[in-house]
Formats: C-alpha cells, sequence, structure tokens
DNA sequence: GGCTGCATAGGTATTCCCACCCATTTCACC
DNA sequence: GGTGAAATGGGTGGGAATACCTATGCAGCC
C-alpha cells in the first residue's frame, strides 16, 4: 500500500533502542518501519518512497559509510541520520562526509531526533522533487534524434539558424525543420525555457562562451 | 605582497603542533600562516586571498562553530579542516554541518592532512571561480534601470515583445528599446545565454512556468 | 538654467523565427 | 518488398526581433 506519509526507517541492532525510536516518531506523522541490520534494510527499501533513514553508525559496515555507499549505488539520495556512541569522531565524519544529514550521539534526545526528521523529510521532498524534474527533462532530450540533439545545442548556444546550416553543410530549411521539433520534443514555446531546461539537466556547458559575449 | 601560492591559515593554542602542521605543509606550495587564536586568525584574514583554513576544533569557540560562523558572517567560503582529539562526536558533527570539509583527529596523520589541504585549495578554487562569474553577472544586473530589468525577467520567461508592451500598457517600440539595452548591458547577445546568465544568478525562478508550456 | 539619466515613441530596413504546405532519399526493420 | 523513422530540401507568408536613425517629457542634480 502506497500512503502518502513519509516513510522513516530504523537500523539498528538493539531491539530496545528500535522500539524506543518508534515511540518518539509515533506523533510525527510518518511510517516507522524497525530493521535490525543494514542487509534487512536493504531487502526492503523501495527506492521511490518518500522519507529518511535513521541507522546506527556500527551496524552500518565500514563504519557507517558501507550503507550509504550501497544507497548511493542504488541511486538512491535518502537523507540519512546515523546515530552514535561518543567516542569515535573519524567515523561520525566519515559519514558527514559521505552526506549524512547529521550523527546524533546516544542516547537519543527525541525533540533532537524530531527535528532532524522532520529536517530530513523536507529535504527529501525537496531532493525528489528537484529530480523529477531532471529527470522528466532528460526523458525529453533523450527522445530527440541525433541530428535534434545537434541543434538543441548549438541553438542554446545562441547560434542562429543560419550558422546551424552553414556549421552542418545543409540548407536553413533543414535546421528550421529540427529546431521546431525539437522545441515540440522539449515542450518548451521559447528559446529561453529551452536554454534553461537545457542548462538544468547539464545539456548544455554551464561555462562561459566567449563567441557569445559582447 | 600577493602571490599566486594559496594561503593556508592554522589556528592552534599549542605552539609545537602550529609547528608540526607548518612542516607537513611545507612542500605543498602554499604559504602557511600560523595563529594561536581564532580571534587573531580573523584580524589577519583577507577574504580576497584563496586557500583553506586548519583549525582546532576547541580553539574555535562555541565548539568550533564560532569560528565558522564568524567567517560565513564575512562572506568569506573559506574551506575549513578542523582539528579535534576523539571523543566529541557532537562539536564534529556540528562542524561539518557547519560546512567543515572534514575534521582530522589528532595526531594528525601528514600524508591524510596534505590529502584534504590540497582537495580544500582545489575547491577554494572552484568556489571563486564560479562566485566570480556570478558576481559578474550580478554586477551587470544592478547596472540595469528598474524598467529594463522588469523587461529582463518578462523576456526570460519567454515572452514576446508585444505581450511585455501590453502588459506595461506601452508602445512594442519602447519595449524593444528596453531589451536592446537589457542585452548591451548583460553583455549577451542571444536570448538563450541571457536566459542562462538570469537563471544561474537567480534573477528568475528556475520553477516550472506554465504558461510557457507546450 | 543646463546637464544627465530614464522612459517614452516613431521610421525604416533587414534579418530571423515559426507556421503551414509540399517533396525525396536513405536506412533499418519486419 | 513494404513501412516508418530520420534527414534532407523547397515555397510562402506572417510575426518577431534587431539595427540604424530620430525625438520628447520628466525627473534629479550641480
Amino acid at each position: 500500500m502506497n500512503s502518502a506519509l513519509p516513510t522513516v526507517h530504523v537500523v539498528d541492532g538493539e531491539r530496545d533502542l528500535r522500539h524506543g525510536l518508534q515511540q518518539m516518531l509515533r506523533h510525527a506523522d510518518v511510517h516507522v518501519f524497525t530493521h535490525a541490520s543494514a542487509d534487512q534494510f536493504l531487502d526492503a527499501y523501495d527506492p521511490r518512497e518518500s522519507g529518511c533513514l535513521i541507522a546506527d553508525l556500527y551496524q552500518s559496515g565500514e563504519a557507517g559509510s558501507g550503507l550509504q555507499r550501497q544507497l548511493a549505488s542504488l541511486g538512491a539520495s535518502l537523507p540519512v541520520i546515523m546515530l552514535s556512541g561518543e567516542g569515535d569522531v573519524s567515523a561520525a565524519t566519515a559519514a558527514m562526509r559521505q552526506g549524512a544529514l547529521d550523527v546524533i550521539v546516544k542516547p537519543v534526545d527525541a525533540a533532537l531526533l524530531l527535528e532532524r526528521v522532520r529536517h530530513a523529510i523536507q529535504l527529501d521532498v525537496h531532493r525528489r522533487r528537484c529530480a523529477d524534474r531532471i529527470a522528466k527533462i532528460k526523458a525529453r532530450v533523450a527522445g530527440l534524434t541525433p541530428r535534434e540533439r545537434q541543434v538543441l545545442e548549438l541553438v542554446v548556444a545562441g547560434r542562429s539558424s543560419r550558422l546551424i546550416a552553414r556549421q552542418f553543410g545543409v540548407s536553413v530549411r533543414t535546421v528550421d525543420v529540427h529546431r521546431a521539433r525539437v522545441m515540440k520534443k522539449m515542450q518548451v514555446r521559447s528559446i529561453a525555457r529551452l536554454a534553461i531546461d537545457a542548462a538544468i539537466c547539464g545539456v548544455v556547458p554551464l561555462d562561459d562562451a566567449p563567441e557569445d559575449r559582447g
């Protein structure tokens, strides 16, 4: 069943702690799933669901970064909140460098955890919105023929149809046909939005284009 | 004297450690300046110089994040590498959340430090390049008159001169004049680059513009 | 009072983009 | 051998943008 509620996964070896966290999150408007190990979580995890992950730094393999790497290799950008004992600064820092949102020291403060979870969920929503948008644009770009793709790049680089035609050694008419198809397939009506869409999904380099400067 | 070499600032209360770090960085092609306290560093720091900062987590005020906050309030995005003893995961995590590149546990491993410093310097170079570029574009936008700024936004949103003229209740000619001035002041020759520049420096929202979709 | 910056407006000409219509050639696939 | 996608080329026209010129009215400032 796919509810609209965000999902919080908890990974910790200690049964009592899992239960405690579940209690803390009871009134947070989220679904909570607990797992005794990273593998158990990875089996149950559905990348499509929105939410966050709370994981013990030492149950996560390779001092915490193993789980994060596995998530990353799945293409999942699920926000991660690590739980740690006081002591291992190296592991905590490594987790943060790997993109963890926070490392919370046990014993876990309920208010702090709730605040972080809310932040994480908000971040995930935002990330998914951005990712969805980029994915849609990329899908449109993928639907272009090779020639259309070339024309797209040159149009966004500011070249006129005449210049593009000269560069390809074809007639201006042909370029116009490709242009029109690009606009239709990319679902835009203005060069401005075409340029922005192309820039957003990395079709065009955002670097300076000297030949386009006054 | 302003050499092309990046500058590494070291903040630590222990004289021996400062000296040790300076030795480690001797062959890294950088200028090294040592400071016994955060205030001393802030007095000596020139935001224009490129490089990074190595600071002891406990000399930095408020468990490390004080210095980072002060740097941030100066508008400085200097990459920070923190030094810490094993033990205080909270402080280390806080520093990372504040944007520290890394927290290195003492005793400092020379090779690790060098690697991080190189990474930090590279990051700073990249950040400065981006910042410079955005600053240039923002300066151009700042040079626009209010009317020109309005026209810029509508042009980038894909509106034609006719629509803009109608919206403002002025003649198309006038809008054309503003358009031409915008293009000249923004130093672009194509709508595509104008749109990208405007998007880069946040003049236009990157959100979907329904009226511009096919 | 004159100067400057800004917004306003027009003329003319050229170029460019976009829309509809039409066609041929090539090439892969069934 | 047909079918469809892709790339190519053309006509014709309207709308849009750009480039050159011109000018007026209205502020604020020295």
